[in-house]
RNA sequence: CGCGGGGUGGAGCAGUUGGUAGCUCGUCGGGCUCAUAACCCGAAGGUCGUAGGUUCGAAUCCUGCCCCCGCAACCA
């Protein structure tokens, strides 16, 4: 199949609430699904959750439940946000359940038989809270360079991945995949990683608690939550859906590059299976001082707060054209309220209600058709470079190309100012009908983005056909409905 | 000398194979009256953190310095 589109997020840890961290990763996902959707390719989205961690028990034990049941809820909160957050995945995964479970072992027993996965002993330097070890080069003071606190040594029995073996294969395969992690900044801090330090075998087991996914042939054992969750992006697949692998993108933050850039491969690779084509680094979302969200400062943003507040579709853009697609960046409610008043409101909104509102007055019960009309609006341009943006994996700077249209749209009419033409229908209907499409056209690219707005909007447009053929100028006639403001101002 | 990111008009940001500094919002002036008092045009406003260096020429390369942010836990 050569002309699909599989994309990922990371699948979330569902030991408390979701953050708008979370939201964003989904809703930047789900616009690069709906986009290529609309492209015509082959799509297939996946999400879900990550509940084999060992930390999972405690934060059940600490809210005193049991830690299924406890799972169980949160995921159905995460659920929800994909609900509320309009989020269009075709699939939900769980790596409890049992088609997860299957394909794992299935891993895990065919890296064994090559010998790549190896019971034994390893002695080092070893964080708790990260649940890792560290060499020297990566902790030279003996404290972890996560969380600053001694490495304890450490003796630990159990299942290795011989990852050692794949140095040199991983950094040239990314040095021969330049765009296999997205930003650039982020593929040379991972390259520079690995020229710094030799890879490590990885322990990848942990002693059982009766919860995980357990090591075939041992029941001492589960496995390492890391091992047993890369894999969900494959165990997701059922055999029919088994052509939509390898992933086309991985959506992930950057705290959890190297597992995605660096072991993931490897361990596809010991398992002969093909690699995802890339990795794509968004930005992370700091308070609105600029900082970091934590609980402890008290500045984290609670999605279900913001989306009970304002229209999903403000949520959506405020986060898709705000924060830049490469690097982190701040949130504001007070921002996100003049984005939605300026640019979704008065730009788009309002672009619409002009247009439809005149010509519904001056020609009520009209269909617009584009026989015999000059083309005025040119956006085969536009289509073009928001295209090669959302290639590039910038959606913000697409939706800065999509906003050239919209500006463009209104300065038409201003210029053609076809309120002058009330009794001259010859003059007044080629205006229209090249608003309409301008219009229309671009409703039709802003759909990956904003889809519940772009829904109402094409009702309002009425056009006979949907798809890429409204970008063709004239096939399409318009039968316009009594339109409301798609974006009612909000007050501070 | 811990590691990393950053300091660009009032605010938020673009801008690195070096070549007369851009965008959005805000402000001021004008236009239009179809529209969610929305839209369009124009103007003012920056010695690009700082001190040096390389160069015919640097926001963009090099060096020193100052300042801000992230790096316990939660955590994309």
């Amino acid at each position: 199949m050569t002309n699909k589109f599989y994309c990922t997020t990371a699948i979330d840890y569902p030991n408390g609430r979701p953050h708008i961290g979370h939201a964003y990763e989904k809703i930047v996902t789900d616009s690069y699904n709906r986009w290529y959707k609309m492209k015509g390719m082959d799509t297939h989205f996946l999400t879900g959750t990550d509940e084999n961690g060992q930390k999972l028990i405690e934060s059940a034990e600490a809210a005193g439940k049991d830690t299924a049941a406890f799972v169980s809820e949160n995921v159905e909160i995460f659920k929800e946000l994909c609900v509320r957050a309009n989020i269009q995945y075709d699939d939900f995964i769980r790596t409890t359940e049992q088609r997860h479970h299957v394909a794992a072992k299935d891993i895990w027993t065919k890296l064994e038989s090559k010998g790549l996965v190896y019971h034994g002993h390893y002695s080092g330097m070893y964080c708790i809270a990260c649940e890792s070890f560290y060499t020297e080069l990566q902790a030279p003071e003996g404290d972890c360079p996560e969380h600053h606190k001694p490495l304890e040594k450490k003796e630990e029995e159990g299942y290795f991945f011989k990852l050692s073996d794949y140095h040199s294969w991983i950094v040239d395969h990314l040095k021969a995949n330049p765009d296999f992690i997205v930003p650039k900044s982020r593929y040379k801090e991972i390259l520079s990683r690995l020229e710094a330090d030799d890879l490590r075998d990885l322990a990848i087991s942990r002693p059982t608690q009766n919860w995980g996914v357990p090591v075939p042939g041992n029941d001492k054992f589960v496995m390492y939550t890391w091992f047993d969750a890369l894999i969900n992006y494959y165990s997701a697949l059922s055999k029919e859906q088994r052509e939509f692998w390898p992933a086309d993108m991985h959506v992930i933050g950057k705290d959890i590059l190297w597992f995605h850039s660096v072991i993931w491969p490897c361990m596809l690779k010991a398992a002969d299976l093909p690699l995802p084509k890339q990795v794509y680094v968004h930005g992370m979302i700091l308070a609105e001082d600029g900082k970091k969200m934590s609980k402890s400062l008290g500045n984290v943003v609670d999605p279900f707060d913001m989306l009970d507040r304002f229209p999903v579709d403000t949520v959506r853009y405020y986060l898709l054209r705000n924060i830049s697609a490469n690097s982190d960046g701040k949130f504001s409610v007070d921002e996100l309220i003049a984005k939605h008043n300026a640019e979704l409101g008065n730009d788009y909104g309002n672009l619409l209600m002009r247009v439809i509102k005149l010509a519904r007055k001056v020609m009520p019960d009209t269909v617009f058709t584009g026989e015999g009309i000059k083309q005025e609006i040119e956006v085969e341009d536009i289509v073009k470079r928001a295209s090669e943006f959302m290639d590039k994996r910038e959606h913000n700077k697409a939706m800065d190309t999509i906003w050239e249209l919209v500006n463009h749209m209104n300065q038409y009419v201003n210029e053609k100012a076809p309120w002058k033409f009330k009794e001259d229908i010859e003059n007044f209907t080629p205006i229209i009908y090249n608003c309409l499409y301008g219009m229309s056209a671009a409703t039709y690219l802003l759909q990956a983005f904003v889809p519940q707005t772009t829904e109402t909007a094409t009702t309002y447009i009425g056009a006979d056909i949907e798809g890429s053929d409204l970008l063709e100028f004239g096939k399409a006639k318009y039968t316009l409905q009594h339109p409301e403001a798609l974006f009612p101002k909000i007050d501070k």
